[in-house]
DNA sequence: GCAATTGATGTAATAACATTACATTAAGGA
DNA sequence: TCCTTAATGTAATGTTATTACATCAATTGC
């Protein structure tokens, strides 16, 4: 998949996630994209809906924030479903992409006819560096 | 599971939530029991979340919306890891409940030292009957 | 070049979801 | 009864997300 070209909005949301240490909300984006024009909410969520479409950007529910994604494959829309494990202390967040988990969930679905569009698995806890 | 006493509120919150075919948000419970006395949000969120302590309601965190628990067990704080089918087109909630994606889960988590304390699995798309 | 379309942007306003703070009341145990 | 704890009522505010509308930029076909 080919490093896609990029609007100067979606640069900049993209680059403001991916230095940052734990998952961003739009506003905190916004506020740290200021100093660069940013004046509206609008501007952050239409780059994050771009960006999420790429795959380059992940969405997390259970957070209402995003992350930029650290996972080796599987940009762009193939969209693999990845698990989170978000540390509830440091806010660190780690991918896992696992085909049996997939394949189970698959089955689960289609045993009862569900067709799956957008699957979100989301850990919540402590890892390992905060409980130690 | 003894059947819980309830307070008035929270009897109110579970039944609205019981009697609806889709999943509720806190605003919506509100505006339906404007008319047995509840004014503000604090009064639902207060009810939702005792119920989802107890087990009988569930957060659906990709919606900001809440059911009743449809799940044969498991009520009470045993906390099994449940799964949810989201119609997309009905707003039909099906719970599914499963050992092997829990272990899976767990074993992923613990691989990496992360110990879990809550975990959430919704998959949006369309039901058997939407798809029909 | 220059319409015409399509996609991105800017801005303001508002909608939708959730919490904080504080005062009051109800329930249960010593 | 007194004390403690849990639940409630109310207002205000904070946070997250979208709608509406005007403008601008890039691309395509002619």
């Amino acid at each position: 998949m080919e490093p896609r070209k990029l609007t100067r909005n979606q640069a900049l949301v993209l680059e403001t996630l991916t230095h940052a240490e734990a998952p961003l909300s739009a506003y905190t984006i916004l506020d740290k994209l200021r100093d660069h024009g940013f004046r509206a909410p609008l501007q952050v969520y239409r780059a994050l809906e771009k960006l999420t479409e790429f795959g380059i950007v992940h969405r997390l529910e259970s957070l209402n924030a995003f992350v930029a994604c650290t996972h080796p494959h599987d940009h762009g829309p193939e969209k693999a479903v990845i698990a989170f494990a978000i540390c509830e202390d440091c806010g660190q967040v780690s991918e896992i992409s696992d085909p049996e988990i997939e394949d189970r969930l698959s089955l689960l679905a289609t045993k009862q006819q569900f067709r799956t569009e957008k699957t979100t698995i989301e850990m919540r806890g402590h890892c390992g560096n905060c409980t130690a």
